[in-house]
Order: structure tokens, then C-alpha cells, then sequence
DNA sequence: GCATTTACTGAACAGTGTTTATTATATTTG
DNA sequence: CAAATATAATAAACACTGTTCAGTAAATGC
């Protein structure tokens, strides 16, 4: 059976391949401008090729908004080894904020665009994402354990954190602070001095 | 002059009407599904007539999106005779996040979709937007002068309130909170709960 | 060697935003 | 009034898009 064992790996890679020509074009020029004939194109194959191996456009997109989460993990495992619950939560901000801003095409992809989610809507859940969720959820439950930030509901909090961060970052990525944007003040520095404003309001 | 000032009103008219359809299809159906041809069909005109009156597509959408900054001052506006800031900016709040649930197309033109920003961008200034966040800027100076809430920078404390309220609504609006989702809870309250406790940690 | 499966593709379908050459009408001028 | 001009609208085309499907060529199984 080393035959069909051969053809499944070769499947694999040309999967593999799609994937990595998609991710290329999609970081270098955003999702609209990245079409299958493009990736086609770039790998060489007809655009019809691509739909052996993936449903959709969009199928191919959650992928990648999936690459981006393991990027996004990655970092809150390495950079996050601080044992009081408060500096590890403010550590975790300023991962996310780093992220976003060092990733905004990942980062739009895995929060802000429909593309990804439309498959899922119902037949599945977000994984991805729930498990992203579950970082912040721990901290900020130890944190409300050992009294450090307002009380309220673990769950709460959570998403308000969460919903901050992401207005934030959201709101600069695509272009709606311009209002906000003092003479000669950058925007990402805007963006850590809020985050800094928030924390404190939430410390207690 | 009278056939010359006829004319230019039949012009406007066309160009209203030009509005009416497209703001009638988008909020039928969306941005990605309201076409060029789509509204020429519906105002019974070419789709190339629709070029007379508009340079791009996504110019139609900057007027429709100026719209939905209307409706909302004018909620601004109604809803808010309240003398004490604090509850002011509480009130300006629920104000915003129920916008947003009630016109939850209009708040994503106006707020999340790249689209009716893209002429802007260079030659222009995003007016709309500046207007509304005075009224959230001129409540929030008038709370920290009164020293209702946290100590900050205006901007900055004014940012984060936005940003928050933004954050909740658009993970909402893009489908990112089905991971905080707990059985039967549903999920407007859950932004409500929120915002609640988001003003508890404000307060000074 | 032949039948079958697998992998791939050209071409087409139904759409999209946008431009341009052309036509029909209305207005102005001689 | 007739000819010249200005205005308004459009049919058709361009260059794209995602997606489907019939047909082909090669590899595999018997």
C-alpha cells in the first residue's frame, strides 16, 4: 500500500502549496486582491485545480486565519511566564496589541472580516478563537480570585477586556481615528496610552 | 435662467434617487450584494447613467454612510437632556450601542467597512466621524473636570470609551462572540452587562 | 493489454466595477 | 424656422471575479 500512501502525501503537499501561495499573495496584497486565479497563477496550476482540494475561496481563507491564531498563541506562551495575575494580563495586552499591529492583515482576518467564519456559521464552532479566549479567561479569573481588578462576572470581564483591546486595534486598522489624531502624535503610541488609561481604571 | 435651474434640479433629483435605491438595496441586502446594475435596474436607468452622478461605487456608499451619521447625532441629540455628565456619558453609551443594534448595516459602513473611507483618505478629512466624537469628547472633559471618573487625558479617556463600546459592538456585528456565548444567555444583554460594568470601573 | 480510477484543465456561466463610442433629445444660435 | 451645439442616456465592451463541468490524459488495478 506504499502507492496510495505516496498519492495521500502528494495530496498533502499540494494542498500545502495552495495554502502557502494563498498566505504569500494574501499578506502581500490583502484578501480581495488575492484571487484563485491568482494563487493558480502563482503555483502554476488551473484555477479549477484549486477547488479539488477546497471548497471555496473562503475555505482556504479560514485556514490561514487559523496559521494566524497559532502565531498569535505561540506568542502568549513565550511571552508570558509572570506570576502576578494583574502584570500577566497587562503582559497579555500588550501581546495582543503587538500582534495586531505587527499582523493587521492576520489580525483583520481573524477578527474583523466575514470570509473565514461564513462556513462555519453553523454547522461548527470557533475554535480558534475559544481557545485564544481561554488565556485571557484564566487570568482574569485569578485576578478576580485574588482581588486585584473591579469584581464582577469572570466571563464579563473577560469580553470587556477583550472588546477593548479590539476596539482599539479595530478601529485604528481600518482608518476611523483619524478623528483622534492629535498633531504629530502616532497613533500606536495613542494606542498604548489607552490601553495603560484602561488598566488603571480597572485596577482596584 | 428658469430652464437652466429646472435642469439642475432634475439633475439632483436623479441623484437622490440614485440614494434612495442604493440606501433601500443596502439595507436589504448588504454592501457586497447591492451592484451598480442592481440599482440601475431598480431606478429603471443604464448602469452606466449611474457614472453621471457618481464617480465610483464607494462614493454612493460615503453618501449613505454620511446618512447613518445623521440618524445617529440626531439619537445624540433627542436622548440626551441629562444634566449630571457622568450619567450623560452613560446614557451617550446606550445610545451607541443601541444604534448599532437597531442599524447594524448603517453602524458597519460606518464604523468597520473599509468602503465609503477609501476616496478620503488622502485629499479630505473623515467629517462625520469628527462630529460625533465631540459629543463624546465634550461629556467626557466635562467628567473629568467634575472628577466623575478616572483621571486621564481627555483624547485618551474619550478613545478608550469609544474603542470599548466599538469593541463590543463589532465583535458582535462580525460574529467573534459566540466563544463567550453561554447557553441561552443572549447576546445583546451580554453587551449591555458590559458596557455596566465597563461605567462601574470608570467611576471614580 | 484492457478497464477503471485519479488528476487535471479549458471553457463556460453568471456575475462584478468601470469606460467609451454612439445615439437621441433638448436647447441655443444664426 | 433650420442648423449647430450641448446635454443626457445607453449599448457594448474590457478586464476582472468565484465557481462548475465536460472532457482528456496518465497512472493504477486486474
Amino acid at each position: 500500500m506504499s502507492i496510495k500512501d505516496r498519492k495521500e502525501r502528494d495530496k498533502l503537499d499540494r494542498r500545502k502549496l495552495i495554502i502557502e501561495s494563498a498566505t504569500k499573495l494574501f499578506l502581500e496584497q490583502g484578501y480581495e486582491k488575492t484571487s484563485i486565479r491568482n494563487i493558480a497563477d502563482d503555483i502554476e496550476y488551473s484555477p479549477a485545480t484549486i477547488y479539488l482540494y477546497f471548497k471555496e475561496k473562503d475555505e482556504i481563507f479560514y485556514v490561514i486565519h487559523e496559521q494566524g491564531f497559532d502565531l498569535l498563541n505561540k506568542e502568549f506562551i513565550n511571552h508570558n511566564q509572570i506570576t502576578d495575575p494583574f502584570e500577566r494580563l497587562a503582559e497579555l495586552g500588550k501581546i495582543y496589541l503587538n500582534f495586531a499591529l505587527t499582523n493587521p492583515d492576520y489580525y483583520d482576518l481573524m477578527f474583523i472580516m466575514r470570509a473565514p467564519l461564513s462556513e462555519i456559521k453553523c454547522h461548527s464552532k470557533w475554535e480558534a478563537g475559544e481557545n485564544s479566549f481561554q488565556y485571557l479567561l484564566n487570568t482574569v479569573t485569578e485576578c478576580l480570585d485574588k482581588k486585584l481588578i473591579v469584581d464582577g462576572d469572570p466571563l464579563i470581564v473577560s469580553m470587556s477586556i477583550w472588546s477593548y483591546v479590539h476596539g482599539l486595534i479595530s478601529l485604528f486598522i481600518r482608518e476611523r481615528l483619524q478623528s483622534v489624531n492629535i498633531e504629530g502624535e502616532q497613533n500606536p503610541n495613542l494606542l498604548a496610552q489607552s490601553l495603560d488609561y484602561f488598566l488603571k481604571t480597572l485596577k482596584v
